[in-house]
DNA sequence: GTCATTGCAAAACTTTTGCAGGCAC
DNA sequence: GTGCCTGCAAAAGTTTTGCAATGAC
């Protein structure tokens, strides 16, 4: 948060506290892939409402910042989370095609493939996002019936 | 879409005209990321314009039964392709932070991480999906001026 | 002939935008 | 005090849905 100060003094945003409680809410929801109304409701739950359109405002300009990281379940709405200062502390999603639940799974063994791809292609890559798609180990128990 | 006619009449769902053309639509464009949209002008284009509804219930019933692979590429629409008759036969995509244009990038390095996955979580991969950001070589370019 | 499927229009959602008022600096 | 930010309401865009008509089997 004190980081957050700095970055918005250096590029001369205006620190808000609407802005300070978004980012606040995503500090209090780690491991959680919140939507924009997901980010609303809580900070409604806890009377300290904004409005919906500052909530966007506000998840687009934390994403440009690269203090989240917008995501895509294919539930139709976007999702957001904090972007864990990058550098090779990657986690990728693990999304169960019947309950539709994400989980994480750690891992650091796409470096090479990102390099792979960097020489391969002359594509300058600066992050990547895999996700995993299948059948959890509660969806697996269920269907054995 | 000998294939199809098999796989429909397997389950006992009608081939109407308007499923052969939509699949006929990606036939023709291979190598692009079709939206709903998309499909629906180039049908009009070729004089066989159908309903956007019909496109839409189209594209979910080809993804469920996995001819075609919904993806996202944060543009705010989705966008759908052949699936290659999956198995390790997979490609990733780059996507150009700067201009938007998704390149794709071969590779089947992945099956070894798949089976991680599946031993480390106890979670039956099915499929998965990798994103790569960063800049294309054109942008590249343009961006050392 | 039946019943899934289509087309159209309306509805439902998510996200964006215009603008007057407010607040951080 | 200035100029960026917010909130509200309206607009924009994508996707879904209800329903009568149509067409595949």
């Amino acid at each position: 948060m004190a980081q957050l100060k700095e970055m918005f003094r250096e590029r001369q945003y205006k620190l808000t506290s609407q802005r300070q409680i978004v980012l606040q809410a995503f500090l209090d929801h780690q491991g959680e892939h919140l939507s924009a109304e997901d980010v609303h409701n809580i900070l409604r739950d806890q009377s300290s409402e904004i409005g919906l359109a500052t909530v966007y405002r506000t998840l687009e300009l934390l994403s440009d910042l690269s203090v989240l990281q917008k995501m895509d379940f294919g539930d139709g709405r976007s999702r957001y989370e904090i972007n864990e200062d990058s550098t090779s502390h990657h986690h990728h999603h693990l999304i169960c095609l019947s309950c539709g639940k994400v989980r994480e799974f750690e891992d650091d063994l796409l470096d090479a493939l990102e390099s792979a791809v960097a020489r391969k292609s002359n594509f300058a890559v600066v992050d990547h996002q895999l996700k995993f798609y299948g059948y959890c180990q509660e969806c697996q128990k269920k269907s054995e019936t």
